[in-house]
DNA sequence: TTATTTTGTTAGAATAATCTAACATTGTAG
DNA sequence: CTACAATGTTAGATTATTCTAACAAAATAA
């Protein structure tokens, strides 16, 4: 079995995940605002369960179990958000922290009616991927918008550190996925861009902002 | 704030609770299936916070604030048996072990949308009523079918202890909330009544079932 | 009313998850 | 290559929740 904080552990794993599935202690200790020595004892735990592979000074790294496991909770938080997204009317700013908490929920009856009703859905509301009841997670390839240029025609695709404050800003500027966007041009000195899309003729967005759209050519 | 752990004891005491409002440690560690020892240090825990009177050997009672905290916790908990039952499809037999995971999302904005997409309901699916928002309960005055008499006619209001396997076999025997029965004669021996109800011209009611099911007369 | 059963409490220990302080290793910047 | 900074570990303590064993009070039955 395993508890609700493992859980809450498993998935920071696989989100924090880069390319060779390696993450830090302190990275993770960031993410999950726990401190290192905490974190260092929990890794030594889920190493037990065969979660994680873990050895003194070297990154952390998640077992097959241990991804499958992580994935099982990504797909309860992501199929919850759209569903409170797509059936209970909530915006995309705000479900997050609900999801947070309905995701511990332990009862594969309630997610497997959930992804029912919303018709067996491969994306989430912000445009992550959902993984499948098996843990397996159909990977997309999207770009950041901070690596187009001037020129090309993109589609909003995709969002990342979806933060409530983020998203919002992205509602003022009407900004969501599907959203096709034409850049104009870049700034070179802060590598702003000027863009258009909808009615908006022009509008600049900061790099900061580039850096979390993700978009699709297609 | 009130842990996952206290609102558990704060929702049995409140469900045990008899007409003086008292419940005894022994029921409540059984209710809970939590040793006694345990029950009595956490009483002293409440109590300190002001939740529950407290003193020993006397029976346990919520205070006005303990009272109402139980209550918002009921009032989740019962909101989400109705949305499980209403707008996910399930079975009011399925949703007790759902609810009770959900009931401890902490998010007034999730039980108040649940409430608006369910029309502010007054019961849950098994007739119990459902607390407002200050935790206030308005209490329905149903009878127990085994205290009705021969040739008396009663609508089926309300089910008690609703344990799966009491509301599959109501199902069963196809009586549901709404069911009009009218009893054709009570077995002195062993208090079974014998009823006809739907399409059945006859049939056979034990008195632990006749106890469990709480009908009105309107 | 005394003996027995039931109910409730105290004391002490265990587990899970967290922390701080101190120490160790690794990475980096002169 | 050394020294400082960043990262990671160990040791020991804390809080929340639970348990068992032993004892105490209350209720019940003889």
């Amino acid at each position: 079995m395993i508890s609700l904080t493992e859980e809450n552990y498993l998935k920071a794993l696989f989100n924090l995940a880069n390319n060779a599935g390696e993450v830090n202690v302190n990275e993770l200790s960031k993410q999950l605002a726990i401190k290192m020595p905490t974190v260092t004892s929990m890794m030594k735990k889920l190493a037990e369960k065969k979660l994680v592979y873990y050895e003194s000074y070297k990154p952390l790294r998640l077992t097959e179990k241990g991804k499958k496991e992580a994935a099982l909770v990504v797909r309860k938080h992501r199929l919850t958000e759209m569903y409170l997204v797509d059936k209970m009317g909530f915006g995309w700013e705000e479900v997050h922290d609900i999801a947070e908490q309905v995701e511990h929920v332990r009862s594969a009856q309630f997610f497997d009616k959930i992804d029912e009703l919303l018709g067996f859905p491969k994306l989430d509301p912000h445009g992550a991927p959902i993984p499948d009841k098996n843990g397996k997670l159909a990977w997309v390839s999207y770009d950041k918008l901070s690596n187009c240029h001037a020129g090309d025609i993109v589609k909003v695709s995709a969002v990342i550190h979806t933060s409530s404050e983020f998203l919002k800003f992205l509602n003022n500027r009407e900004i969501s996925l599907g959203t096709k966007i034409k850049i104009k041009s870049i700034e070179p000195f802060d590598r702003s861009m000027v863009v258009s899309y909808g009615n908006r003729p022009a509008d600049t967005l900061s790099h900061i902002v580039c850096e979390r759209l993700l978009v699709t050519f297609g």
